[in-house]
DNA sequence: ATTGGACGTTACCGACCGGTAACAACAGCG
DNA sequence: CGCTGTTGTTACCGGTCGGTAACGTCCAAT
């Protein structure tokens, strides 16, 4: 009962590259890959550091070692969610860097899907609605990236020609986190269909067919 | 600093009846009145039932004489939550009882206004959100009542005649979720305002103009 | 006036949680 | 080899939380 379960997520949690041999990560890698794993499944509240720690193959001592509070590693995870994403927000800009409105629908096909795998939404949205201390440091946080994020997808909406790229942006902004968040509360079936549906329609809407 | 918070939230929480004279409320309704604002604000696990007994103007013991653990008071909260929610659909068929599609753009303001107000989202959902246990007795709750509320949104967009009148109902739940939890992690000016554009447009390409 | 039921008050319980101290084991490296 | 820095282990602290027991108080109905 007691170390049923530490080499289990022996992952490399820098990116994607292999550990060689049976070699495991460093213990703060394995933290923040535990953390996001269960502040995401459990809510940040519901998950405590011993837990985390444990479930990294690791104690508290450690977890103290590299991270000032349980805060700073919240902080960390939601960094480190966020990172993942703009991993495929760039191999998408690669991919169809010449064509923003090919950019634009595979994104949101990408999050369509993403939404149909993930039943509990987005982490940063999760953490602002669990998060309710208003000086938090993930709150700061949170607010940057989401704007950091806006600002990028209006461009994007803007390079493939829409109208109003903004708003457009904004709206596909208010689909996707809805879908997320429905897919929570239940109540919906296939929210993701759903918000594959309308927002290709949306973005054939702004910006011509 | 013990007593002065008693008498504040003196509402009756029945509806909108006056309380005659000084006389306070029940302490039960008092009760789930206090808990309704504090997990709105706070979150479910922020608070404790001790701070929502003492904000009550009453004490944890009168508490537990009528509610059999924290949890059947918050689905108790969700369900007081819900019924309010239901008395404004109400008040808005009978206002517009003769004009489905007057119904529904009057919904689409009158959720705008509220996301305008409140900054905490929709307080169903954000307790899908936090609540993660999966037998939690809130979590059946939720599901029921989002569905029921689909139902009547899409009967509403047909009677206003949608073309599609499920996918129409379901982007504007998206559009809406959306808008409240957007307000919570920031990153967009105005949500509400876009969202009721949006909405707005949506409701003009499915049901004509 | 008596009684019964709802309410208030205090104290308590066990469990958990975030965080720390002290010390042992272990690596790599000169 | 010895040294240094990282990790593991155990035990502990103060605080908070959900929930309960026991007893005192008040009011309303009979």
């Amino acid at each position: 009962m007691s170390e049923d379960s530490a080499a289990v997520l022996d992952r490399s949690a820098t990116g994607g590259e292999a550990c060689a041999g049976g070699a495991r990560s460093k213990p703060r890698d394995r933290i923040v890959a535990a953390a996001r794993d269960m502040f995401h499944a459990q809510g940040f509240r519901g998950v405590g550091v011993e837990a985390i720690a444990e479930a990294a193959g690791t104690n508290k001592m450690t977890l103290y070692r590299h991270f000032g509070s349980k805060d700073e590693l919240i902080v960390e995870c939601l960094r480190s969610v966020f990172a993942e994403g703009e991993a495929l927000w760039a191999a998408l800009e690669e991919r169809h860097h010449a064509d923003p409105r090919a950019h634009l629908v595979a994104w949101v096909r990408e999050k369509a899907e993403y939404v149909l795998t993930d039943c509990r939404g987005c982490t940063l949205a999760n953490a602002a609605v669990e998060i309710t201390e208003a000086d938090h440091p993930a709150r700061r946080y949170i607010e940057e990236r989401k704007a950091a994020y806006r600002v990028r997808l209006t461009a994007l909406c803007a390079a493939a020609g829409a109208a109003q790229a903004e708003l457009l942006a904004d709206a596909l902004s208010l689909l996707l986190e809805g879908a997320r968040v429905s897919r929570q509360s239940g109540g919906m079936d296939d929210p993701h269909t759903k918000f594959m549906r309308t927002a290709e329609a949306m973005i054939g809407a702004f910006a011509g067919r």
